[in-house]
DNA sequence: ACAGGAAAAATGATCGATTATTTTAAGCCC
DNA sequence: GGGCTTAAAATAATCGATCATTTTTCCTGT
């Protein structure tokens, strides 16, 4: 048994963070919820810095948000910021597609059909009924994504797709908890790998945004709703 | 005298991280350089918390790296990192500034305008012979790029615009420490401003992607001669 | 000279008591 | 009831001693 010489051992901090940022994206953690430190860290057992050390990440990455001396709030959502946040999806997932799909060769075509495939095949819910959200169906959604533009030869901008992804999930995340819920067909993901994978990228393109923009529009009946309520 | 209701006290975390960003910023941390803690706990009068506090919130904005118990590093430069980036710009603020161009009314107008006269009675150098770099005229190089975006209507890609500035910052930062200096005319924020102005796109993009590549073709001299002796 | 192991030194990370700041509650006055 | 002030309570932030981990040094054997 080889010994992985780069394997650490993960800190308190890391840990914890980690598990925030899990909760935060799944809608665990409520927009606008306060983060409260003691809380946290007795939750965790944990002490006060290594909690503190998670926040500041979180904040960092525009999950959470921190004001001087008053502490840290998850990330509020808003019907403004979806919009915006939905412009930018469609406009930075365009150039990535549109690289993959010039500069993208057979590794990219299997890569994005299997992750097509495994999205497809991944139960969105683990109880139909209660609409318990599946992770593995939230990781599988990311990875297919991800996958589209992965060949556009730009990890700066695979980053950026990453993180307007994480943002829009949360927005998922907040539809779900509110009982909202997709109903259109699976073929979806389908028909934009067909497009990308036949080097179609007008088609790919328009399905794309269309996809990005129908997530927004069942989105905002909550957020326009919901965020009223929200302090 | 009216007291603002929403001024706040810096926390010395808050402090020391916008210090040290300005230090990585500007180059007087150089590229891989290790942050100790308690070389900078030390140096800043500060406990080790909110010097870790405000290490962590640089390495999530990338400009410091962060490893499980190794601690803290200045982010590297690469070469190919540089070309990634200056890449993603182009990409990035070629749809902010069609976008500007489409949407910006007189008001963007004037602050485009505002912006690149600033720049350019703003000298580059607070002395010529020793090339010590004026803090103001990075700032309003800043502000003159993120003037350009601004008017495309989306914060996210206003925020994504400013880290990618950020992160190119670094490398003219590398660049001015080893000696290479811009020998190009200050026409030429002349000439992307004026481009814009007449909302002439094309020529604004074309203009504003050859400024990029100019740095970046500037800056790798160094990056690759420089870059072999980091560790 | 090189490799491996052990010990020492350096550094990373955490703890929880303490200090600092904000928020809430209570009391008073108009 | 509203506004203001003060005190109490809650919470944010910091401190530095201590524990945990990594790195460096030293020694031995081949």
């Amino acid at each position: 048994m080889i010994n992985d010489v780069n394997e650490q051992k993960q800190t308190m901090a890391s840990s914890i963070y980690a598990q925030l940022r899990k909760e935060i994206l799944d809608g665990t953690r409520p927009p606008s919820a306060k983060l409260n430190i003691r809380d946290l860290s007795e939750s965790f057992s944990s002490g006060l810095s290594p909690v503190r050390e998670a926040l500041n990440r979180l904040s960092s990455e525009g999950l959470a948000q921190q004001a001087d001396n008053r502490g840290f709030n998850v990330q509020p959502v808003s019907l403004p910021e979806l919009i915006d946040l939905t412009q930018a999806r469609c406009w930075v997932n365009e150039i990535g597609i549109r690289e993959s799909i010039k500069k993208g060769g057979a590794e990219w075509e299997e890569t994005i059909i299997l992750a097509s495939h495994r999205l497809i095949r991944t139960p969105r819910f683990l109880a139909e009924e209660d609409k318990l959200a599946n992770p593995d169906w939230a990781v599988a959604h990311k990875t297919f994504h991800q996958s589209l533009i992965s060949a556009c030869g730009s990890n700066w901008m695979i980053d950026t797709c990453s993180r307007l992804f994480d943002a829009a999930e949360r927005y998922r995340s907040v539809a779900r908890v509110a009982g909202i819920s997709r109903t259109d067909p699976s073929d979806e993901h389908q028909d934009i790998t067909s497009a990308a994978v036949d080097r179609k990228a007008d088609e790919a393109v328009e399905l794309l945004n269309a996809h990005f923009q129908r997530t927004a529009q069942l989105v905002q009946t909550v957020v326009d709703d919901g965020a009223g309520d929200l302090p």
